[in-house]
RNA sequence: GGGUAGGUGGCGGAGUGGUCAAUCGCAGCAGACUGUAAAUCUGCCGACUUUAUGUCUACGAAGGUUCGAAUCCUUCCCUGCCCA
């Protein structure tokens, strides 16, 4: 695994915050990094040049979706994901299991999902019609995609789920992990392009689950690991006390990738607890809905008071929106729901945080990174 | 001048004797959103205040019938359409 080498540049002194190179054969990533979300192998409003533009390195899709439209067959046909959306730098695709479990969790009274020992069955959430993820198919589809990192099948248990639940929950997910190794290597063998497999850490709001499941992961010994089932109902101090009770088993030589975070404030905090890699469809979805980061906070641009404001959405932002246009512009286009708003915004909010990691990036390398985060974290709070 | 339909909260538009401060939609105001079933969802939206099974003023205006009227009667004012 080569092609996944994993370069660290430089390691903060008095955090756990570390500033590196992911190689794959789509590009080097520096982290930490922020990754876009692109579910159905877009996101949402925006196109490749203008992700590329705002700082974007790699994007995620996700095989749940991609799955069920257009089908994984059509896109491989078309030349895997890469050239069908035409992004050229590295992608990540999630492996459903997140989705699979959420819609469980979200319709309480009709289940649509079964857990078996073997996978999961579940009902399309667009036409109803059964399907089934095991860790091989999610291996094989997520082959198809063609990503350049691919996550293993794993159970995201809600945060408040009765401990015995959550304890069985990891253990599926350790037992897929294993068949996901398997059926990935199996698959390599005949890729050009290599695919780097995470493994994805559970056990919910429990330490020692966590601990267990860290060494688990870790034992594997994949390009990269990830940290799943955080970020989903628990307190931010429950989120940040897993991660400094992981710390210690995780090796330093490879990436780490806190799924599913999230707020700039939550970013910096996990940059210090050691995580390199993130992902969130907060900047997007709440772009399109009309909210927005500032240095000073977060912000809701239908509200009245920007109705004349006539300054960019957030002063020496560097940004297309805020270059081009007055946060009472942007407002208009939220208002009267033109798509050019909501592209305003997400172009917006992603720079926002790609820009907040080339910070980072740069503090940890000159060892200033727990005082830069101390002073943003002072103005926007 | 005659006939006819109608005048309801910022707008559109329900309601046609009590449970109506008045369905609903829009607009407005605010909130939520963390590996995207999300350009979605939620709350407020006559005035006032101790924000409540609270008080007040209200369905063109003025009278009347009734225990009780946005709803029935009378007159008036206004608007649309048709006829002269």
């Amino acid at each position: 695994m080569n092609d996944f080498k994993f370069e660290i540049k430089a390691e903060d002194k008095e955090t756990n915050a570390r500033c590196g190179v992911l190689n794959t054969p789509h590009g080097k990533i520096k982290t930490p990094v922020f990754m876009p979300v692109g579910t159905k192998a877009t996101v949402k409003t925006l196109s490749p040049e203008e992700l590329n533009d705002l700082g974007a390195q790699v994007i995620l899709a996700n095989t749940y979706h991609l799955y069920l439209r257009p089908g994984s067959d059509i896109v491989k046909r078309m030349g895997g994901l890469h050239k069908w959306m035409n992004w050229d730098k590295p992608i990540l695709t999630d492996s459903g299991g997140f989705q699979v479990f959420s819609l469980a969790h979200k319709v309480k009274n009709k289940p649509l999902v079964k857990i078996k020992e073997n996978g999961v069955e579940f009902k399309s959430h667009i036409d109803g019609s059964t399907h089934f993820f095991s860790p091989e198919s999610a291996m094989r589809i997520q082959e198809e995609l063609g990503a350049d990192i691919i996550m293993a099948f794993d159970e995201c248990s809600p945060a408040y789920a009765a401990r015995q639940y959550t304890k069985e929950a990891m253990e599926r997910t350790h037992n897929w992990a294993k068949l996901c190794k398997t059926e990935w290597e199996k698959l390599q063998k005949d890729r050009k392009d290599q695919q780097a497999l995470f493994p994805i850490i559970q056990g919910g709001i429990h330490k020692d689950l966590r601990i267990e499941s860290t060494k688990f992961m870790v034992d594997l010994d994949l390009p990269g690991i990830a940290i799943g089932g955080l970020a989903v109902g628990e307190t931010k101090d429950e989120m940040y006390n897993i991660l400094d009770s992981i710390n210690p088993y995780l090796p330093i030589q490879k990436p780490r990738y806190l799924m599913g975070v999230g707020t700039p404030e939550d970013l910096l905090e996990a940059i210090a607890h050691g995580i390199d890699m993130f992902d969130c469809v907060m900047a997007t979805r709440n772009a399109r809905h009309g909210s927005f980061w500032t240095c000073n906070g977060r912000n809701t641009i239908k509200n009245a008071e920007f109705k004349f404001e006539d300054t960019p959405l957030m002063e020496k932002c560097k940004c297309y929106s805020c270059k081009n246009y007055t946060a009472s512009y942007v407002r208009h286009l939220i208002m009267e729901k033109e798509m050019f708003g909501q592209r305003l915004l997400t172009i917006h909010n992603l720079h926002f945080l790609t820009d907040l990691m080339e910070k980072s990036r740069d503090h940890i390398k000159k060892g200033t990174f727990d005082s830069f985060k101390k002073r943003f974290l002072k103005r926007y709070l």
